[in-house]
DNA sequence: TCTAGGAATGTAATCGAATACATGCAGCGA
DNA sequence: TCGCTGCATGTATTCGATTACATTCCTAGA
């Protein structure tokens, strides 16, 4: 393997030059950076990453930690992220915390050691502690759920309150009136601000709030029937709002279990728009969430701060929208 | 930040004891190695991997290279390899190649570049050549699809093809007659080896192979709707084969907007158990496919390879199941 | 008592690139 | 012509851990 300083012997210079010519400096002439860059290209050389971010004390890793890596949502995340990252030559560690704010420590903990370039995180807790990378100065960018206020902290959310009040609104104006709400954990910002965007609808509406049709669940199939059948056990129940698709499986199935039909004894509206979604249209109606995009929104913002570290940060908000009645 | 000199120093001791004390050779006495830990503790030391890395030529970092992000089997078997990785100390880089063998050839540079401990790929095709990493030492597992034989690569593969095989035969034996097969890109090793065994069952049902209902698709919905559109082109198609669940959407939505009923019209089975398959069972079938075994498999061949490089290597061949004909 | 050998520890080189500081040389004004 | 400025490049240190080789000291055997 050609290190720099086999380049440098072969370019007749010495390997601060080498350095220099490769990284563009501008006080390299410009006939020896070519003679710099031809042997570099003869000896086929390729820069070591671990000895360059030991000096610099950065590599070019962005480190992405998210809840669940089978959630779509969170992967077609991931993607938007990856192709920014990749176009400008950065790769992605992929850290999955299982909701667990053990596993989040621990992989905040990894993402400093290897003086990661950024930090792309779905917070357990808007309590989770990130001090430890600012202090680094590495960037840090809460999506889809953000970090306390106060913290120094780019963050890209998606409206999801708005979101919810308008589904809900929607199922009123056709006439449902006893409507449960299936959401995610609790102290989860996604989960907290749906039922917050399911409860202003319904004043709006003027129907009574009911504390036994809203249901916390995992962001979990098996969360998702549990909580259904809990909401159930309320008689008359005729339209449910889910918070994401993986609960909305397991809601549906156990509607099916109990003979009964989504759509027209019980109208559900989800969040996400998983490719199967489609497939149960109409008897489901999906909020489609900007996933890829909000991914895409996390990587602009981190390069931008990296470029500008004293950047004042900013919170980037997009909408979420519920998609057509029926699909075609 | 505390670095070993600042411990060595508190303890009294050179650096080489404490790095002799911290990695547990045996040659450190035993009371001197509890005076370095104490200090090591009291400082709250951490070591840094880079500098460790770049000394050793060897990260902590494991590289799953898989061809795409979106697609629910595959991160079951990231997920799989990640707590075999994390239980051992490695961390997982995630690198998605969307089926391009360009994005796979950069990232295998990337993988030999920052001195990856393991590769884990699901290869685009099965020369893919990994013959840089090879030469490094980095030990290579491919998991769903092999890399051509003679390669020293350890590899976990399910036998998708018996499983294919069993499911046609299946159809025949309720009656089916005139099957059709979805499957994936060809020379995708998966993709091939369930027509292979899509075939195999109609010879010894002494059915009539017809090219034109063998579809190859992309793995991914758009492939899977256009694949069953040309399928029905022929008359008197009652069952298909999909060789993976996102074309199994596609392909049941086609369906959907030509108004046939699949499971009864025009039976389903279909590759891959995403948590979803089971809303439409039984219209749809599934064939099972131990996707967290597959990842667990890999990084444990991983971890005995890293242990004995000279290891012979060999190939897990897993099972994929049909499930039942309805799920309740 | 002397010495060979081994256990415990220290010294210093090493991995490969980045960069602070040093040097040499050309150009320019006095 | 002298000396100053500044560009181009070189020299040598640095990042932090690992490890080959050196040293010290103790013990056992002759």
């Amino acid at each position: 393997m050609a290190t720099m300083k086999d380049v440098a012997a072969r370019a007749g210079v010495s390997t601060a030059t080498v350095s220099r010519a490769i990284s563009g400096h501008p006080s390299v002439q410009a006939d020896t950076a070519q003679r710099v860059l031809a042997a570099a290209e003869e000896l086929g050389y390729v820069p070591n990453p671990l000895a360059s971010s030991l000096r610099k004390q950065r590599t070019q890793v962005w480190a992405l930690i998210i809840a669940d890596i089978n959630n779509p949502f969170l992967t077609q995340v991931a993607r938007g992220l990856e192709d920014v990252a990749s176009a400008a030559g950065y790769s992605v560690l992929l850290c999955n915390t299982d909701e667990d704010p053990r596993r989040e420590d621990a992989y905040i903990g990894i993402a400093e050691q290897y003086r990661a370039a950024g930090v792309v995180i779905t917070p357990t807790s808007p309590g989770t502690d990130v001090a430890v990378l600012q202090e680094r100065g590495i960037p840090v960018v809460a999506v889809d759920r953000p970090l306390t206020a106060g913290l120094d902290v780019d963050a890209v959310l998606i409206d999801s309150r708005r979101a919810a009040r308008a589904a809900v609104a929607g199922l009123v104006a056709v006439g449902r009136r006893r409507i449960g709400c299936i959401t995610g954990p609790r102290r989860v910002y996604t989960a907290e601000e749906r039922v917050l965007g399911y409860r202003e609808a319904l004043r709006e509406a003027h129907l009574p709030p009911e504390e036994s049709l809203v249901q916390y669940g995992d962001y979990k199939e098996e969360g998702g029937r549990a909580a259904m059948a809990t909401i159930l056990e309320n008689d008359g129940v005729d339209a449910v709002l889910v918070a994401n698709s993986l609960m909305a499986v397991g809601a549906l199935d156990l509607l099916r279990t109990r003979g009964l039909d989504p759509g027209s004894d019980v109208e559900i509206i989800a969040f996400d728009d998983a490719p199967w979604t489609a497939l149960l249209a109409p008897a489901v109606r999906v909020i489609h969430q900007p996933a890829y995009d909000v991914g895409q929104a996390a990587g602009q913002l981190l390069l931008r701060r990296i470029a500008e570290p004293g950047r004042q940060s900013r919170t980037v908000m997009l909408a979420a929208n519920l998609g057509p009645e029926t699909r075609r």
